[in-house]
DNA sequence: GCGGACGTAGAGGGGTTTAG
DNA sequence: CTAAACCCCTCTACGTCCGC
């Protein structure tokens, strides 16, 4: 990893799911070496999400107690492959997020502001990712650690909670639709259902279940807004983008789209 | 069997509200 | 001020029912 250039920094970013990073790590050239130096502040400034930050801390974190104990060339491919099998999600089976979340993590009032700005580029190219196998028993993500404080207060979450609640679960989702955008209705029907069984106190008046289902819905609509490069986004704004009053895409436009998404490719 | 009416689910657009 | 959630509305697709 030491010797890693950037490109080869952000293939490892996408192979970890973390590829909705790689356009900050090119935009500040960070190589393998600049990776091992990164410190907590530099992670912050670098990583906007939370859940981000953490992963990827402990992914190096981890990368470097194991050169420290292996101390052999070669060790990287064993290292990938055991980080893969201890990524893996709580509902395929495998071992939980690492919790790491220190008090300090969430002072990130000094986060870059391009970072801030990176939100609008919000193309989830974890969607595009190995998709992992859905299960009828989904276990809900490890969540930030204010998020488990709240859930452990059964406080009622305001409304920055519910977005983080509905972010993570989103996130999560996301790494189980194979590159699609679109969870069935059973899909949110479970993780609503999950999210409300592990805590009950979040079906506010009997209804909680519609509205952390309409919230998840509208996140990845969200999501989907301002994608332009994915065929089946573009088909369904197509279909159904286009309201009274407001001329339909005509075939050729639709086409035209067509010919663009295969370009893109 | 066929076709129209109807209901429902699931898309999207866009206005409004909320919070940082 | 802006990003993002919330909410409402419209449209399409599909299944079901019913009359012919």
């Amino acid at each position: 990893m030491e010797t890693w250039s950037v490109d080869q920094v952000c293939s490892w970013l996408v192979e970890k799911n973390l590829g909705e990073l790689v356009h900050r790590f090119q935009e500040e050239e960070v190589s393998g070496a600049a990776l091992l130096a990164l410190n907590d502040r530099m992670v912050q400034q670098l990583v906007k999400k939370i859940g981000h930050q953490a992963v990827l801390m402990d992914l190096i974190k981890k990368y470097k107690q194991k050169s420290q104990e292996l101390k052999s060339p070669g060790e990287t491919a064993l290292i990938t492959q055991a980080e893969d099998e201890e990524s893996s999600s709580p509902a395929s089976g495998g071992k939980q997020m690492p919790s790491f979340y220190p008090a300090d993590n969430l002072d990130n009032g000094l986060i870059d502001h391009r970072v801030l700005k990176q939100r609008r580029n919000v193309r989830h190219i974890l969607a595009r990712n190995k998709a992992l196998q859905w299960t009828k028993s989904y276990v809900l993500p490890e969540f930030p650690y204010d998020v488990k404080c709240m859930l452990a207060e059964q406080k009622c979450p305001d409304h920055s909670m519910r977005i983080r609640i509905i972010e993570f679960l989103q996130a999560d989702m996301t790494k189980y639709l194979e590159g699609s955008l679109y969870p069935t209705t059973q899909q949110y029907n479970d993780v609503v259902n999950a999210l409300l069984q592990a805590h009950p106190f979040l079906d506010e008046d009997g209804c909680g279940f519609f509205l952390w289902k309409r919230a998840l819905k509208d996140r990845f609509k969200y999501v989907r807004r301002p994608i332009e490069d994915d065929e089946q986004v573009m088909r369904n704004k197509c279909k159904f983008g286009h309201r009274r009053g407001q001329t339909r895409k005509s075939l050729a436009d639709i086409r035209f789209n067509e010919i663009k998404i295969v370009q893109i490719k």
